[in-house]
DNA sequence: CACAACTCGAACACTACTGTTCAACTTACG
DNA sequence: CGTAAGTTGAACAGTAGTGTTCGAGTTGTG
């Protein structure tokens, strides 16, 4: 409780400690969901102490990294304008983001591990629903499928992502055409079938 | 190297916990694909040593139980008839084997942080040959759509079945909607754009 | 029945991780 | 420039896993 915190105001040298840890966190969280405190703090250019001072726990960390990541992921989604036709505005979101949602999902999963169950469902809550409601208003409007409930076609656009993430981490995939294979590939499977 | 495999004939209550463990094996590593050798021994009903007595490392024990996993999914798979048409046969595929299939990615999960890289795809090359023949087919006959690679069709195919699973042991999608939907879902996104 | 095959728990060495303490060092900042 | 804030490696305790050894007990099989 009084380990960052206490102090209003960090030295400058210090926030920057800070920033470098958790750009550190994802990135190897990203690579491994289950890299150790030592890997960070040496990924971070930071001794293992170091990172102890200003994350208590590898659990505080791992939260932490998530709700930066999470953050960033706001920042960009949140300026985009998803009113327009369901279909445009799935794949505007889509091809905008992918990246980052990859790299959201590989933290997440680092996090579900790390983090005391319904945790991480808590904090992943906002951004889970902003494409949910996008779903919802699509099959409202009629231009995706309403035959099959939303939760299930949420849940094939996270695995879908997920998957071509994975895909290009292992060389299975180019980089380069993973938000168009996606697009395509998610807009086919929402539309309506008698189409 | 010499520790089953010496004796041509072991007794039959050896024979049995072999099983059982495998057995043990496959439940523990689709709950927690880091489920340790205590863990899978003691859901064998088995000592610790005993195990160690018939897979001289937990990284041949994993790769036993892959290999048996794979072979029960051959036995099913295998009989099943893939030649009519394409949506048709990878309809039959899914809704008869999608509990299998998913069952067969945890443990492939576990498998792949478990056992060097490459083994794995190695051991699982012939039954994933199957269904990227198929695709290739539905694409070459025009049931299948040919603008996106056949390999990513057949990624696309995997994920959402892995996701489905991953649902259903999360209490998030109900189990006896799941092949119909992962049917619904992936024949949707094979279907030519343009029709 | 007799014996080899098998099982089992306890104990051991080893590795890898988390989290803490300490004492010395460097550096930001007033 | 002085000092408090911050950093650092080494060393420590604690936990949890893997894989081995041993000695005693159990049980299938010829």
């Amino acid at each position: 409780m009084s380990h960052p915190p206490a102090r209003p105001t960090r030295r400058a040298d210090a926030e920057q400690n800070v920033a470098k840890i958790l750009d550190a966190a994802v990135a190897c969280l990203s690579r491994d969901a289950g890299a150790s405190v030592s890997d960070i703090a040496r990924a971070a250019g930071v001794g293992r102490v170091t990172l102890y001072g200003h994350f208590p726990s590898r659990e505080a960390l791992v939260e932490a990294a998530l709700t930066r990541a999470l953050a960033e992921g706001e920042a960009v989604l949140g300026n985009l304008d998803l009113t327009g036709d369901p279909r445009d505005a799935l794949e505007a979101l889509i091809t905008s983001s992918w990246l980052l949602v990859a790299q959201w999902t590989a933290v997440l999963e680092a996090a579900q591990e790390a983090l005391p169950s319904g945790r991480v469902q808590e904090l992943h809550a906002k951004p889970a629903q902003r494409v949910d409601d996008l779903i919802r208003r699509g099959q409202a409007e009629g231009a995706f499928r309403a035959d099959l409930p939303a939760e299930w076609l949420t849940s094939v656009l996270h695995h879908v992502i997920h998957g071509a993430a994975i895909d290009v981490a292992k060389g299975r995939l180019d980089g380069a055409d993973a938000a168009r294979f996606i697009a395509k590939t998610i807009l086919a499977a929402y539309a309506e079938p008698g189409s």
